[in-house]
DNA sequence: TTGTATGCGTTATCAG
DNA sequence: CTGATAACGCATACAA
């Protein structure tokens, strides 16, 4: 930077209003030090920045596995807002483990990152890691999920909606005997499902058993080994709710090696509406969530509260939308 | 800083030596420091540390799109190791775009970091933009491919050997139409992936027509318009080797709609070996191809240069492994 | 061994 | 409007 300064004549404070506008240049004296600049392939160092202002450009982002396929899509969100608005993004995997998660924190805040977008891990005490939302805090926005009693911004999809309209058909095609495999019960989305599914069947009047309600990890080994048990009960239920779609996906799994056809035998329906459901024999009923979307609209929150916005905690819900494709009939008649 | 130098009554020096441990420090007088460090639960700013070493403990990632299903594995792989050396990984996506990757290039080394892994985008200038691998320059490995003339450490998979057993197998079941969706000619990886699907036929003598070869990007939607260009030819080829497993599926998806049956009328196999695949209708057949391993291993590379190790360059290339499902069969009887 | 002082590259304050 | 100067928080060379 002092090369820069001196090569255009000018004093380093100058250099500094000129890359970052603060101050208004002299228009020769800005086209000399540009010039400087680019000659030299100036770049500011972020660092220096950074501690000056205490505050750099980055966005950390952190979120249980960048493997399940549902994420990727709501990184790519904020990933190509944060892009726009000049913010970096850096990404970290929890693995569901609230401590790796608040390592992760721990570290991410001695960077002076702009703001935080997460998506909680299972059992995450953020608000607690936190601390109390003032005024002058980290703007933290979490996505898809909402920690234990978090205050703060969040951006999620109509989970129960959806789930209760996943319910709904399933009912509306004759159903009666609907299995539910739900997600891990401190994760407020899994939750928020479960309720939806409750609420359609409770609506028809109907009881569920409780050993119809399997509760199992986002993941599709879980699914799997969910869905053996319930299709090894008698009755056998003749639908299944999956939370997402790699419940679901395990559960047509399972269903395959039990020489259950899907749907005849068994209908399924997911959340999520992973692309790889269009591809699936026979192609998942889902729920589409949109993950892309709630990436964009958690990274323009969180960047209008770096800009200073106040006003309260904002909860936003996204809508979701069901897709039905081939996996879900009505229950066998032989009964 | 000086709040704990002054709560544990030694000088900032002192600190600091307690917390890289560059110096003995008395016994006592670590207790005393560390004590004051829980207690104020004091973290060194990364970006003053950062600064004034010169490097930091963030390692740059840059890959074309997350949103690629073969790719979070890697960054998975990445991450894994990254995080047990106490490095930590920021992500960017470059959309196969030069431009964005020499941005987030740029960017990211004014954040000092302590080494680059990039997946390099479809007409890098990777080698250029980062000038000669001087033993002082940052750390850089590739991953998958390497821009032209690329000269430093990458990790890739064996390309070529995969897509000749790929094409051996195919022509064990009697294909001898066969057609490839290759990938952008500009990418190492697709140019090896051709040369062994080129190499296999050449074994068998087998002249292949140039209409035969269709160049797609590394997307479904484009394997998709290529597979419906091979799929109205006369003849039709029996056979199709797509160069990665995304273009796979847009070709099942062409089958499809043109009411061919896959494998009866047309066999397909691809190249990554995508969870999905196991999913689909028929479940793909496919190579295999180390993901997270050559992310892990880019990753421990990396860390070794990070440490000092010197050596020329490596090329390191992983082994690939078919895994034969139900999309492949022999050719149609009926000519 | 421990303390002190300097500088890393910026930005911000303030006096010209 | 411009230029000099003081922090920002830490690591290190050097003095004690």
């Amino acid at each position: 930077m002092k090369q820069i300064a001196e090569r255009a004549q000018v004093s380093l404070g100058t250099v500094s209003n000129v890359v970052n506008g603060t101050i208004p240049v002299r228009q020769h004296l800005r086209v000399r030090v540009l010039e400087a600049i680019r000659s030299l392939g100036y770049q500011p160092s972020q660092l220096a920045r950074g501690l000056r202002r205490n505050s750099t450009n980055m966005l950390g982002m952190v979120i249980p596995d960048i493997t399940n396929p549902f994420f990727p899509g709501v990184v790519r969100g904020v990933e190509d807002v944060a892009f726009k608005g000049s913010y970096r993004v850096v990404l970290c995997n929890t693995d569901n483990d609230p401590a790796k998660e608040q390592a992760y924190l721990d570290e991410l805040r001695s960077y002076r990152p702009a703001g935080l977008l997460v998506i909680p891990a299972a059992e995450s005490n953020l608000a607690a890691e936190l601390g109390p939302p003032t005024p002058s805090s980290l703007a933290v926005v979490c996505i898809d999920r909402r920690p234990a009693d978090w205050k703060g911004d969040a951006v999620m999809a109509a989970n129960e909606e959806g789930a209760f309209q996943a319910t709904e058909h399933l009912l509306n095609m004759g159903h009666t005997r609907l299995a539910t495999i739900c997600g891990p019960s401190h994760l407020t989305n899994a939750v928020e499902r479960l309720a939806g599914f409750r609420r359609a069947l409770a609506k028809q009047g109907l009881k569920i058993a409780p050993e119809y309600i399997q509760e199992a990890k986002f993941d599709r080994e879980s699914g799997h080994r969910s869905a053996r048990r319930l299709l090894g009960m008698l009755p056998r239920p003749t639908a299944i709710f999956a939370a997402n779609d790699l419940l679901a996906l395990g559960a047509l799994l399972a269903a395959r090696e039990l020489g259950l056809n899907c749907p005849k035998d068994i209908s399924i329906i997911g959340f999520d509406n992973l692309d790889i459901g269009m591809f699936t024999d026979p192609a998942l009923s889902s729920v589409y969530q949109p993950g892309y979307q709630m990436g964009a609209r958690a990274a323009r929150l969180i960047l209008e509260r770096i800009k200073g916005k106040k006003g309260r905690a904002q909860q936003i819900v996204l809508p979701t939308e069901i897709r039905i494709r081939n996996s879900v009939a009505p229950p066998p008649s032989d009964e």
